[in-house]
Formats: structure tokens, C-alpha cells, sequence
DNA sequence: CGGTATATTGACTTGCCTCAACACGGGTGG
DNA sequence: CCACCCGTGTTGAGGCAAGTCAATATACCG
């Protein structure tokens, strides 16, 4: 209940930095000498919606959620974070747009953005990298609408899946089998279902031999083209078959105007 | 048909620039004469999903929507722009994450990457204006995932009313009546609907007095309290009573570890 | 003043949600 | 080592919000 954060001295994690590589030695050391470690158990709230807090911080092991709420407690979990992850960009002046809470135990680093300010001044490429980093926040941003938007649960569930079978793949290349970090209930919240819903869809994925999951929480891919197909809208479900259905509205276009 | 490109001389509409506040006279000269414009009709095609291309663009007058399709033709309007708005921001080396396409006749302001490169470089307070609308596109991103994701279709059609109600809104600052400069088809590929159920939506505000509509672009403002109260998913449809439908569930919240 | 594009409305269908029962698993204490 | 319990996940039955298809009305434009 109470507040645990360790002033960090040496204990910093040798977590990645997204600055690590545009950052000389010296850099490196000055910025690790601003932070501080704090340590999170599962359910912790870092920050709440509204509320202003003009801190930079970065994961540096476990996941946390980032989640808006409606009045009447329904939810949206706008993104997850782990290792590596900065929790949240936004203007400093401003209140946090979003709710972060630890899911499970985790580590974060807090640096704060006066300081990291000081250094951005002195070294204009973590600007650069900080742009970068927000660059690609849109970018994964705007993929996510798509599927909010404009796909149904068996495409909701199929993407969600290939989604975090990427970042644990690192270790083994073909990445078949992976640990699930969440609960039915936050993977519903990611993606604008129910817990049922999410439910029903991976038993259907398992029926049909598309994944595996000896317990809950562990899936195994065993038909990777076919998690794809799904996921990327390719309307092979058998259901409708030509014109019908979710209508695939073709737009008149008038010109392209080329690059240059 | 084809591509009508103006290379810009002194006609660089006297566009809002988002780095007026930061850049003095000289380097607004000199960053203007970096500048060409682009005319577009509606429909065209500024850069599509998917294909490199490394300019910086910003919208100086119309309206253009930025969208990404699924391979059966649904699609997601991920935003509009208008005045003053950057087109997107994405990783120059990588591909555009969305489709460009100008809704009716507008104007563009390109810059070359490199050569907006180079004034960053002189003047850091270009990145670190880019830096606070990426920041700014971010958090607007999160606040339109709820509505993609949670919201009803009453509560996303009275949430887009109020986003478009607002822009305009500078003339008269009390705004009741404003106009829709998109059609039905893109209202609804905003909100992740269908043209007919955003119809019907509309029409029901009228029905309640919420709204009027004097024509179908054009939008009224009679009850501005409730259409923020449907906008904000204060449930107050009578519909459901107390604890059942839509479940507001509560989670178990551990601590709130503070700012410092 | 037609004629076409766009918007609206209606009747029907369905995908996802709701409510509720049931299964599983892993920790605890008898 | 087994019986019980509680949290979590899964499955089923039924309802409703939003989608589909199709007809009609309205706006826009020459």
C-alpha cells in the first residue's frame, strides 16, 4: 500500500536504453547518475489519468498497462509496456492522458525531465531519439485503430496473438511457443472485447489446430499462415463469399501525386 | 488526373506554422524557401500505404484524411487534417503507415526531409517542437482508441460532433453551429460504424433535440450539456438501471505510488 | 427542372454481449 | 496425500445493438 522507491545508486538496471545507441560512455554514466529505481507490484498505479507528474520513465523489467477509463468503469488498455518500453510520451505540462498500472511485478526508471531536459540541451540526438521512439508510438498506434475499429473478434484475437509472439521471438527465431503476460480479461480490455468473447475465440483457434495452449497462459503457434491470414483481414472465413458482407467499399480515387 | 505540383515561390500561403512561436524571422525565411506546394483535388492520393517516401508535409488550407485499409477494402479513417496540421509523423526511412487522401480541394507545404534536417540541426527547437506534436498526435490517438474500442454508437457519433464542433469553434466562441466537411461514408470510417447506423444516430439527435441539422453538412448545437454527457459515456440512457449491462468492472487497485 | 449522388429510413439478420453455470488448477490444512 | 476452496478460465443459452440489404427521400448541380 505504502510507496517503495529505492533512490538508485549503482543497483540501475542494465536495462536498454532507447538512447544507448547514440550516447557515448560519458553520457551514458551522467544520465544513469539522474535516475532513480521504483519498484512496482502487481495492481501498482503509477500514474493516474489527469493527474500531472512531470516524470520520465522507462521499464525496466516486468509489464505494466496503460488504460483510459469511461465514468462508468468500462475500459480501454491503450497499450502494454516491458523491458526496454517508455512508459508514456507526452507535453510535460500536461496531465497524463492515460492510467499506468503494473500487472505484474516490474522495475521502472524514473529520471526527472528537468534533468533529462538539461542533458537533451547539451545532446540534441536524444531529441532525435525521442522522436523516434514517438514516431513509432504513432505508427503502432494507428495499426491498433484498425483493429478496434475494423475487425471482428477472430481477426481481433489472431493479431493480438502474433503481436506478442514477436517480442519473445528474439530468443528462438521461428518463436512457436510463447507465455500470454495478461489475463483473459486484460487481453479483452486491448482489444475491445469481452473476456467471453476473447475465450470463445481461442478455444475455436485450438479446435481448428491453429494454436495450442497447454495452460492458459502458454500459447503455441502450430499454423502460423493461418494465424496471419486471420489476422490480416483475409476474409478466408467460409461465410460469405463474394460481394456481401462487411462490404468491401471501393472508393473512386482520383490521382496520385507522386513523390517529388 | 495528374499531378499538378507548384514549385513554391513567394506564393507559401500565409500558413500557421506549428514552429511560429519558436523560429525568428530569419529562419522562418529560410525554412519558407524550403518549401513547394502541392495543389490536390478531392480524392487525390497523397502517398499511400506502404510506399517510401521522405517528405515533410503540412496541410495548409482543405481537408485530408489519413487511413489504413484492410485487403477486402474496410478501412479506418485514422484522422483528419486540416490547417496548420502536420500530415504524419513516421520514421523517415520507413514506410507511410497510412494512405493520404484529400477529401476536397486543399493545399500542402512540402519540405524535403533533409533539408529540414539540416535546420533542426542548426536550431533545436524545431525537434522539440516536433517533439510536443508527437506527443500531442499521441495522446489524441489514446483518446480516440475508447471510442474505437468501447464506446457505443451513440456515444462515438456524440464524441465526434464535439471533436469537430470544437476547431471551428475559434469565431464564435460560444460555436453551436459548425459545418461537417466530410461525408457520411468517412464520418463513419472515423468511428468504426457504418454509414447507415451513423445515420440513424444522427437522426435520433435530432429526434431528441439534441441537435439540429438544417442540411446534412450542417450541424446545430441545441443541448450542448447532453451531448458531452453521451460524448463521455455518462450512461445515462435510461437503458440499463444500476450494476448489469456493460460491467463496470471494478479491479483491485494496490497502491498509488506518488510523484517524487 | 430533371437527374445523379448522397442521405435516410425500414425490415431483417447476426455477431458479440450478458448472464449464469460449470471446469480447472494450484495452494492449504486436515 | 487427499479434500476443499477460491480465483481464473471456459462453455452454453438467449438477447440486443449494430450490421446488412433494399427501398425511398432529399440535396446538390448543371
Amino acid at each position: 500500500m505504502e510507496l517503495r522507491v529505492v533512490q538508485g545508486r549503482r543497483p540501475v538496471p542494465n536495462t536498454v536504453w532507447p538512447f544507448d545507441s547514440v550516447l557515448d560512455r560519458n553520457c551514458r554514466r551522467q544520465l544513469e547518475s539522474l535516475v532513480s529505481v521504483v519498484d512496482l507490484a502487481p495492481g501498482d498505479v503509477v500514474a493516474r489519468e489527469g493527474e500531472v507528474n512531470g516524470d520520465f520513465l522507462l521499464v525496466s523489467s516486468g509489464l505494466l498497462k496503460l488504460a483510459k477509463r469511461l465514468p462508468d468503469g468500462r475500459q480501454q488498455i491503450v497499450a502494454f509496456r516491458s523491458v526496454g518500453d517508455i512508459l508514456t510520451l507526452h507535453r510535460r505540462d500536461t496531465p497524463w492522458p492515460v492510467t499506468a498500472q503494473s500487472v505484474r511485478a516490474s522495475k521502472l526508471c524514473r529520471i526527472e525531465w528537468e534533468g533529462l531536459r538539461r542533458m537533451a540541451d547539451a545532446n540534441p540526438e536524444i531529441d532525435r531519439a525521442l522522436l523516434d521512439l514517438a514516431a513509432d508510438e504513432i505508427t503502432g498506434l494507428q495499426e491498433r485503430m484498425v483493429t478496434l475499429g475494423r475487425k471482428s473478434t477472430e481477426e481481433k484475437v489472431a493479431s493480438f496473438l502474433l503481436e506478442f509472439c514477436q517480442p519473445l521471438a528474439v530468443q528462438s527465431n521461428i518463436c512457436r511457443e510463447f507465455a500470454l503476460p495478461m489475463r483473459r480479461p486484460e487481453i479483452a480490455d486491448y482489444l475491445g472485447l469481452t473476456t467471453e468473447s476473447v475465450c470463445r475465440e481461442l478455444s475455436r483457434l485450438k479446435r481448428e489446430k491453429i494454436v495450442a495452449m497447454p495452460r492458459p497462459s502458454r500459447v503455441v503457434v502450430l499454423n502460423r499462415p493461418a494465424l496471419e491470414a486471420l489476422a490480416h483481414g483475409e476474409t478466408n472465413r467460409a461465410t460469405y463469399s463474394s460481394g456481401s458482407g462487411m462490404q468491401a467499399r471501393r472508393e473512386r480515387e482520383r490521382a496520385r501525386v507522386g513523390p517529388r
